[in-house]
DNA sequence: TCCTTATGCCAACACCATTGACCTTATCTT
DNA sequence: AAGATAAGGTCAATGGTGTTGGCATAAGGA
């Protein structure tokens, strides 16, 4: 069972495939989220990708442990791409509505990876960054520390729970998705009045609302909740 | 293409199977729960659920369009346990923050299954009737109708999403759970506090808080957003 | 130049969902 | 009571999946 896996920078021996194509991790990833996007939810397998990438689907197991480790290691580029260019500026609630939204779409932008990826702890630098500047800005902004801490796991978890949400609704296959995507229109709209008044009475306002995504809705009831505590604190 | 699929109650000829097991919807979405409950996400598959019901896998499509109808049908099968026995009191803040713990606990309760179902819109009666709930409760609280609506979707997203999240990390496999949770006692506790100082600064509370849902904190924090909203409609 | 072995390829395995053909028997009609 | 109908079971097959062990070949150190 103990597959070797030589590490990325270990490698010194690189054949190319069949087909010319001289493999990397890097490569790999990259191939894999480019699938991603353009095939979409279709999905990722490991024979597809061995033939986008002209090699053999056993090859990919010569780099990464499984299809789950592969999975890992977008999920960890996903990360890094949420937090490149952004800073803080200094204003707690603007910065901290840009980073959840920049969290969110970053995710979104890959739902497949974001689906498998979004509940996990990492540990990894990208990710302790950003948990710092969270948490900096909270406190910065006056929070005090078991304050900071709490809407800090609120703001954390919330962006990863509406990511995780969010892109298994994009991650779906076809038919499932085009099916729940009319629920609104079909099912919910139609239903009795007499049975069903408060649904019935906003059905053009739900059918509006309800394919976006509730996040930014959301992250900025929690912003305006975190800024009234601050000023209560301020004030008693 | 076209499986005639017969409604559940328009059943009239019940074959027993080949082991004497009696099918029916019931029977079926309750033993995939089991299965759910017992084998993890991975343990449910049509070969194996027949296996379980005594029945041929096929027999299943019978009962359900496929896999995905499954799912839906496990999915609405946890919302009417989060409703059984909820009723409304009048006091609108308490009665979302009782239905929201609800469904989050009624997810948490099958956590395979909450990952596969959280993220999907059923359109089945008592998927409905939470929504119809919720509706009522926020416009009979006093909620215009297009405020009554954008909350109650952040409401309801924020609760299927924390569901989804919290039960991602109990349905981890246990190598994996174990390493998560090790994560704030280990590495985030022993960062050097010149270069994390917030972290750092934060260790004890973040240790303690961490491995527990942010559920009810973010919860709290919308419903308080919430209130101020139509304080703030009825002064002005 | 030769040896070692990293790394590619191939074939096979076990599993998956799904479908179409077939058969059996519960229920309705006469 | 007998026959007709079709619901609802079984069986076999299709084409997909991740994954593995064996084998071949060429890259790079000696």
């Amino acid at each position: 069972m103990a597959k070797p896996v030589v590490p990325e920078d270990a490698r010194r021996r690189r054949r190319p495939t069949r087909r010319g194509v001289v493999l990397s991790e890097r490569l790999i990833v990259e191939t894999a989220l480019r699938m991603l996007r353009e095939h979409g939810s279709a999905g990722l397998s490991a024979r597809r990708l061995g033939a986008a990438l002209g090699a053999d689907p056993s090859t990919l197991y010569r780099y990464f442990d499984g299809m789950d480790a592969l999975t890992l290691a977008i999920g960890e580029e996903l990360i890094g791409r949420a937090l490149d260019g952004w800073a803080v500026t200094g204003q707690w609630r603007h910065d901290l509505r840009e980073l959840g939204l920049r969290i969110h779409g970053a995710y979104l932008s890959h739902p497949q990876a974001a689906v498998l990826t979004a509940g996990r702890v990492t540990g990894r630098p990208r990710e302790i960054a950003a948990d710092e500047a969270v948490l900096g800005i909270l406190r910065t902004a006056g929070f005090p520390d078991p304050e900071a801490v709490l809407i800090y796991h609120a703001f954390i978890d919330q962006s990863l729970a509406f990511a995780a949400l969010d892109a298994g609704a994009l991650a779906l296959s076809e038919p499932s998705r085009t099916s729940d995507e009319g629920q609104w229109e079909s099912t919910y709209a139609r239903l009795p009045a007499d049975e069903y008044p408060h649904i019935s009475a906003t059905r053009r306002l739900l059918a509006a609302r309800m394919n976006h995504s509730a996040y930014p809705v959301a992250l900025d009831m929690l912003l305006a909740s975190a800024e009234s505590r601050l000023q209560a604190l301020r004030a008693g």
